[in-house]
DNA sequence: GTGTTTACTTTTTTT
DNA sequence: AAGTAAACAC
C-alpha cells in the first residue's frame, strides 16, 4: 500500500485523516468530500499498522457501510476481512447474538421490523382487552420508541398505554424477539452493566468512527460513549440533520464539544460537487435557519453555472411531463447519461405519480425508497417460515404463516391456544405442546377443534424439520427456501388466491425466485464472512434495499432522505408546495420549519451541474383536485439565481420524434 | 372456517 | 381512488 496522503487531500482533509489519537470532530459540509475523509482515515490507520479489527466505523445505511467498505479495498488493495464497518442496528445485532445470554435472550432471537412490530403491539392490545377503536400502533409504535429512546416528554403514554407498553416488551421477550430500539438499547445496557463486556470491546475497538454523526439519538450518542476509550471521530453537518422524528437530535454535536474538551475539531467547506449558483442557492436558504454552526461552502473553481429553474405547471400530471420533457431535452442537448439525473421527491406518493409518468413514457428509472422488495406479503410470507423455523416461539412469525396456506386454522383455534398462552406467559409453540400433552384437550368433543389443532402440531413439527436442516446439515438458505415453497404448496396456494388473475400469482411466484437467487448469491458471496441462517436473517431485517447491480443506465427517482449522501448532475425537486415541502405534518409536530430546511438544504446540496424546482397550482389529493401555494422556500432563492421555465419551449424533440417514426413504421410493416 | 360485501381512512421521512 | 378492516352470509 503506497499512498500520498499530502498530495490526494486538500489541507483540511488531511488534518482530518491524520489526527489520529484523540477526540476529532469534522463539520464536513455537503459535497465536502466527507466520504473521502473517512476511507483515507482507515487507510491511514492501516497504513500506520494499526490492526484491522481495531477499527470501528459507524453509519445509518447499509449502502453507506458498504460504499466505504468497497472505497477503502481499492484504495489500499488490501483484504479488509476484519475491518468492522456496519450500520449501528447491524452493529448492535452482531453485539447481541454474541452476547444473547448475559441479556437473558437466546442466540436465535427474531428481529422485529416495523411490520412485525405492528403486529405484535396488536397482539398484546388483543391479550389485554385494550379496546380496538382507540388502538392506533402506528402511532404507539413511535410513542414506544421515543420512550424506549429516552425521550419522556415525546413519549407521553396514558396508564392504558404504558401498561400496553410493558405488556409489548413482555410478549417480545417471550417470543426471543428483539424491535430495532432493542438493538441499540439492548448492547447499550451490556455495555453499561457488565464491567468486563465493557472492556473487552474497549480493548478490541481502539479506533472509532462515526458517519453521519449529526442523525445519532440520544441513544445511540450513549452507547458511542460507551464504547469509545479516547480515540473517536466524528463526522457530521447540522445543516443535514433530517432524521429528527426518528429520535435524532444534532445538538449531540454540542454535547460531544462539552464531554471532550481537549477535542481537536475542524471544518470541511470546499464543496467539489455543485456549481456557483446552485452552491449560493444553497448557502442563501440554509442561512434563514437560526440554530445552526456557522458554515459557509465555496467553490474552490468558482465557476458560476447555469441559473436554476422554476417549472410551474397547472397540475401534478402536467408537472410530470414537463420534468419528463426537460429531461428529453437535457439527453439531447447536453447529452446527459441517465445515470446522471435524480428526481428528489419529499414523499413516496409524490413518487408514485410520477412512476407512472415514467413509465407511459418509456423513460428508463429506479425507484430507492418506498415499500421494499423484503415487504412483499409473498417475501414476507417465506421469510416468516425461516424466522418460525429457526426461533419457534417467534408468535408473529408464527402467526403470519401458521394458517398461509390455509390448513384450517381459524380464529377460534389460535383463541384456543393464545388463552393457554397468555395463561402462561408462554409462546403459541409452548401452548401447543401443552395442549398436546393435556388429556383435557385430546378427549374435548369438538371435532373441528381436534382436527385444527392436528394440524397445528404438524405444522410445529414441520418447523423443527427445518430448524434440524439448518443446524445438523447446515442446509443452505436458498435451498431450504425452494423446500419450504415445495413442501408447503405455496405455489397451488398462489393460485387458488389468484384464481381471477393468475398473472399476480406468477409475478409473485417470481418474487420468491427472485428471493431463493439472491439468496444464493449471497451463500457465494466471498464477502460473505458469516453465511449461517442467523446472518442471513439478520441481513435482510436491517436492509431496506438490495442494490441491484444491473448495469443498465437508468434514471433515479427517490425521496430526498434516501438521496442523502448521493450527487447528480441534473437534479429535479418536484412539488416544491407548502404542505409538502414544508411537509405539513412535519411541521405540525414539531413546531417549526426548520428540518424541512435542511431538508430542502439537502436535496438543492445533491445538484452538481443543474438544479430544477417545480410545483404544480393544484394536485389531486384523496382523488380530488386541491389548489396549492408555492413553497416559502423558493422566496428564500436568490431570485437573480432563478429563470422560470417556458412552457412553449417544449416542442416535440428528437428522441419523441424517433419513437413516432418507429412507431409507424411498425404499424406499417404489421399491417 | 371461509368468502364476500360494506364502511372507512389514508402516507412524511426509515434503521 | 384504493386498499384495509370489520361485518355479514354461507
Amino acid at each position: 500500500m503506497h499512498i500520498d496522503f499530502q498530495t490526494a487531500l486538500d489541507p483540511e482533509q488531511y488534518a482530518a485523516v491524520t489526527t489520529t489519537e484523540g477526540p476529532v470532530l469534522i463539520i464536513a459540509g455537503a459535497g465536502s468530500g466527507k466520504t473521502r475523509v473517512i476511507t483515507y482515515r482507515i487507510a491511514y490507520l492501516l497504513s500506520r499498522g494499526v490492526p484491522q479489527e481495531a477499527i470501528l466505523a459507524l453509519t445509518f445505511t447499509n449502502k453507506a457501510a458498504s460504499e466505504m467498505v468497497q472505497r477503502a479495498h481499492d484504495l489500499t488493495g488490501l483484504p479488509l476481512k476484519n475491518l468492522m464497518v456496519s450500520t449501528f442496528h447491524s452493529f448492535g445485532a452482531w453485539m447481541l447474538r454474541r452476547e444473547a445470554t448475559t441479556l437473558g435472550y437466546r442466540p436465535n432471537f427474531s428481529i422485529y421490523d416495523e411490520d412485525d412490530r405492528i403486529r405484535a403491539i396488536r397482539e398484546s392490545a388483543h391479550e389485554l382487552g385494550f379496546p380496538t377503536e382507540d388502538l392506533d400502533p402506528v402511532r404507539l409504535s413511535q410513542l414506544f420508541s421515543a420512550r424506549r429512546a429516552g425521550y419522556e416528554k415525546q413519549g407521553e403514554l396514558s396508564a392504558r398505554e404504558m401498561e400496553l407498553y410493558e405488556r409489548y416488551r413482555k410478549t417480545l421477550k417471550v417470543y426471543n424477539a428483539v424491535d430495532f430500539d432493542d438493538l441499540i438499547a439492548l448492547p447499550l445496557e451490556l455495555l453499561q452493566e457488565h464491567d468486563d463486556v465493557r472492556a473487552r470491546y474497549r480493548a478490541r475497538f481502539r479506533y472509532v468512527m462515526i458517519d453521519e454523526f449529526q442523525d445519532t439519538s440520544l441513544q445511540q450518542y450513549a452507547f458511542i460513549r460507551q464504547i469509545e476509550s479516547g480515540n473517536i471521530c466524528v463526522v457530521g453537518d447540522d445543516d443535514q440533520s433530517i432524521y429528527s422524528w426518528r429520535g435524532a437530535d444534532f445538538r449531540n454535536i454540542e454535547r460531544f464539544e462539552l464531554d471532550h474538551p481537549g477535542l481537536f475539531e475542524i471544518k470541511l467547506e470546499r464543496n467539489y460537487r455543485s456549481t456557483g449558483s446552485i452552491l449560493t442557492a444553497a448557502n442563501t436558504v440554509i442561512a434563514h435557519n437560526t440554530r445552526r454552526k456557522k458554515k459557509q461552502l465555496w467553490s474552490p473553481q468558482g465557476v458560476h453555472g447555469t441559473p436554476i429553474m422554476l417549472i410551474d405547471a397547472e397540475d401534478d400530471e402536467e408537472e410530470a411531463e414537463r420534468i419528463i420533457a426537460t429531461i428529453r431535452e437535457l439527453r439531447f442537448r447536453e447529452h446527459a447519461d441517465w445515470d446522471d439525473i435524480g428526481i428528489l421527491v419529499r414523499t413516496n406518493s409524490l413518487a408514485e405519480g410520477i412512476e407512472e409518468k415514467l413509465v407511459e413514457h418509456n423513460v428508463p428509472y429506479r425507484v430507492a425508497g418506498g415499500p421494499s422488495f423484503y415487504q412483499r406479503r409473498e417475501v414476507k410470507d417465506i421469510v416468516a417460515y425461516l424466522k418460525a423455523a429457526v426461533n419457534p416461539d417467534d408468535d408473529v412469525s408464527v402467526l403470519r404463516v401458521l394458517n398461509v396456506p390455509r390448513r384450517g386454522i381459524g380464529p377460534a383455534t389460535i383463541e384456543f391456544l393464545s388463552n393457554i398462552a397468555k395463561d402462561r406467559s408462554v409462546s403459541l409453540r409452548r401452548a401447543a405442546e401443552m395442549a398436546r400433552q393435556m388429556v383435557g384437550v385430546a378427549q374435548a368433543k369438538d371435532g373441528h377443534l381436534q382436527k385444527a389443532l392436528s394440524e397445528v402440531y404438524a405444522f410445529f413439527d414441520y418447523l423443527a424439520q427445518i430448524r434440524m436442516a439448518f443446524l445438523e446439515e447446515r442446509r443452505p438458505v436458498s435451498i431450504a427456501i425452494r423446500n419450504i415453497v415445495e413442501d408447503v404448496g405455496y405455489w397451488q396456494y398462489l393460485l387458488e388466491e389468484h384464481k381471477k388473475n393468475d398473472k399476480v400469482a406468477v409475478w409473485k411466484y417470481r418474487n420468491i425466485e427472485l428471493l431463493a437467487a439472491s439468496a444464493e448469491r449471497w451463500e457465494k458471496d466471498p464477502d460473505t464472512f458469516e453465511k449461517d441462517i442467523f446472518a442471513y436473517l439478520a441481513r435482510i431485517s436491517l436492509t431496506v434495499r438490495d442494490e441491484v447491480g444491473d448495469a443498465e443506465q437508468r434514471l433515479s427517482l427517490l425521496t430526498i432522505h434516501a438521496a442523502k449522501g448521493l450527487e447528480f448532475d441534473y437534479v429535479f425537486i418536484p412539488g416544491c408546495e407548502n404542505g409538502i415541502l414544508p411537509h405539513a405534518r412535519s411541521v405540525e409536530e414539531s413546531g417549526d420549519i426548520e428540518e424541512e430546511r435542511r431538508l430542502f438544504y439537502v436535496a438543492v446540496t445533491r445538484a452538481k451541474r443543474r438544479l430544477f424546482i417545480s410545483r404544480a397550482m393544484q394536485r389531486k389529493k384523496n382523488g380530488s383536485f386541491q389548489e396549492t401555494t408555492p413553497s416559502p422556500f423558493l422566496n428564500e432563492l436568490p431570485q437573480d439565481l432563478i429563470v422560470m421555465a417556458d412552457k412553449q419551449a417544449q416542442p416535440h424533440n428528437e428522441d419523441e420524434l424517433r419513437r413516432e417514426f418507429f412507431s409507424r413504421l411498425k404499424s406499417r410493416l404489421g399491417a
